[in-house]
DNA sequence: CATTTTGCCTGACTTATGTCAGATGAATTC
DNA sequence: GAATTCATCTGACATAAGTCAGGCAAAATG
């Protein structure tokens, strides 16, 4: 693709935006401090209200030091707020979950922040168009941040992704897309010990996702790869594709197949520098009209 | 217009970009900290290097404690960045200046900052993308901190305005639209005291402008309306139109006209519902075909 | 079993930031 | 010209946040 050259004023306008969020992440921090706690302690009760209970995870998502994550727990604690107990396997380890009213605490954070978010989308004239440039932006700064997850092909995340991408199909493939005409297979089979489903997330936000599906005919196919428009060329596709080998690996797989569509370059584009040849079609489904196949080195 | 309703996971998608932001902006802050100094100090030398010398309007712009204030200015002072001195006119207040070395400090800070807006941009595959998105959540953000200033209309602000107004018109009107052809007044006319050019900036950006241009027919013209597109809905373009009345009511100008096309309905919405009349032709300039007038309560 | 490693805790310390009550000296007001 | 107001400075505190050196007990390693 050919990209225009940012204009004169690109990076004055990086630095406005850069002063608008500062302020804006300073309001939002001081609102927090208005239930009376520091900053250091609404984060550990935030990050355990979020569901991480082991005191070592905790410490290294908040970039804390031991001895300081250790005061602020022990400050909660003697709020009421959470509880510590050794690790069942490990009792070096110590989990932390909160109390009834820790948790009433924590929905009182999560309160304030829903109606901050809801309040700057309320003022807006156009909300879609602020949500998609926030994507785009939190994609852009988050990107090395998303994480790949091996996830159920049934989770709200992966059914997040699959709709978009029909949505898209339909959009882009010359004729109509009907889901259920394409063979579509089984969640298990796109489940271990037949297959996989990645997603891609960042910040808990679905970006993209890919299917590896086992089949009985010695090879497994790719299916389902998508990535959310506020994401293109961040290189995420090209993560999905690699997560999905290494899945297929971990589950013995030796050849990989896939169809695809000639209306989507950019899939057909990456397949080839990828590794992947292709190949005479081997399924009788109608949409597809370009078939890919590689052979996986064995783990 | 009629405005789509928020998708459900609207409010999640919002705090997935709060939390993108926040590590970033904490990024930001920790590069700043790698010139050795604490952030308190930085921001201090960075409003002086933006020209702020008033001590006590450098402390209402930052939000410090006087107190603070003094030990920090203090501290930059030990280091031999920047010096003060009694004010001429008022002794008792301080002006603060960049001593050479703090100048170069300075422009240290603004090539980080520089080299961090690059950085990001060089990374994306739509750097124009990414700046309109930014510029759209910049101007939400920063909605309230937008200021009106009556500037030169031949400012760097002022043209990078015009330009876009004129770009615009070309764009939306449905003959191609020569500047040159439509009777162009001379700068002095939108200026004092005859009468004035506005700039809407926000963090130092220009979002829209607006010129009221005296004439000798004892009415004054508006001119040249336009909001940037990521600053629309937002309400701008009232406030630059009260802007300006409020500004003819100073030069003591008791009649407003205009002409506009009417391709432009928000632009004739707005004037309807702001107390202007439709009036007859006043002029004969070949590309408007809607007129207005108001007139304004004496100051 | 002895040694080492690991995960967490404690105490002692530092730095950054913020707050508050005067002190100081220069305008301003009466 | 005395009293008041104002802008800034100083000293005395307070709190948040972070660092570092050990300490302790459980787990892993030999």
């Amino acid at each position: 693709m050919p990209v225009p050259p940012p204009p004169p004023d690109a990076v004055a306008r990086v630095r406005r935006f850069n002063r608008a969020i500062t302020r804006a992440v300073g309001a939002l921090n001081t609102s927090f401090l208005d239930r009376g706690r520091p900053l250091g302690a609404a984060r550990v009760l935030n990050a355990i209200g979020q569901g991480r209970s082991d005191l070592g995870e905790i410490r290294a998502y908040l970039g804390l030091d031991s001895g300081l994550m250790s005061r602020l727990l022990r400050g909660l604690e003697a709020e009421g707020l959470v509880a510590t107990a050794a690790d069942a396997q490990d009792s070096r380890r110590r989990v932390v979950h909160l109390t009834p009213a820790g948790a009433a605490e924590f929905a009182e954070y999560e309160r304030l922040s829903d109606a901050q978010a809801a309040g700057i989308l309320a003022t807006h004239p156009d909300p879609g168009a602020l949500l998609a440039a926030m994507d785009l932006i939190g994609s852009a700064l988050g990107r090395d941040r998303t994480t790949l997850e091996v996830c159920d092909p049934r989770s709200p995340e992966a059914l997040r992704c699959l709709q978009a991408y029909y949505a898209e199909l339909a959009a882009r493939l010359p004729h109509s897309f009907d889901v259920s005409l394409s063979c579509d297979p089984q969640a298990e089979a796109m489940m271990a010990p037949h297959g996989a489903f990645i997603v891609a997330m960042s910040d808990g936000l679905a970006l993209g996702c890919v299917g590896l599906k086992g089949t009985d005919a010695g090879y497994a196919e790719i299916k389902r790869l998508w990535v959310a428009p506020a994401a293109r060329g961040l290189g995420l596709a090209r993560r999905l594709m690699d997560g999905a080998e290494a899945a297929a690996q971990g589950l013995g797989i030796a050849l990989l197949r896939l169809d695809t569509n000639s209306a989507l370059p950019e899939a057909i584009a990456l397949y080839r520098a990828t590794g992947w040849t292709e190949i005479a079609r081997f399924n009788d489904d109608p949409y597809p009209d370009v078939f890919f196949e590689k052979r996986l080195a064995q783990a």
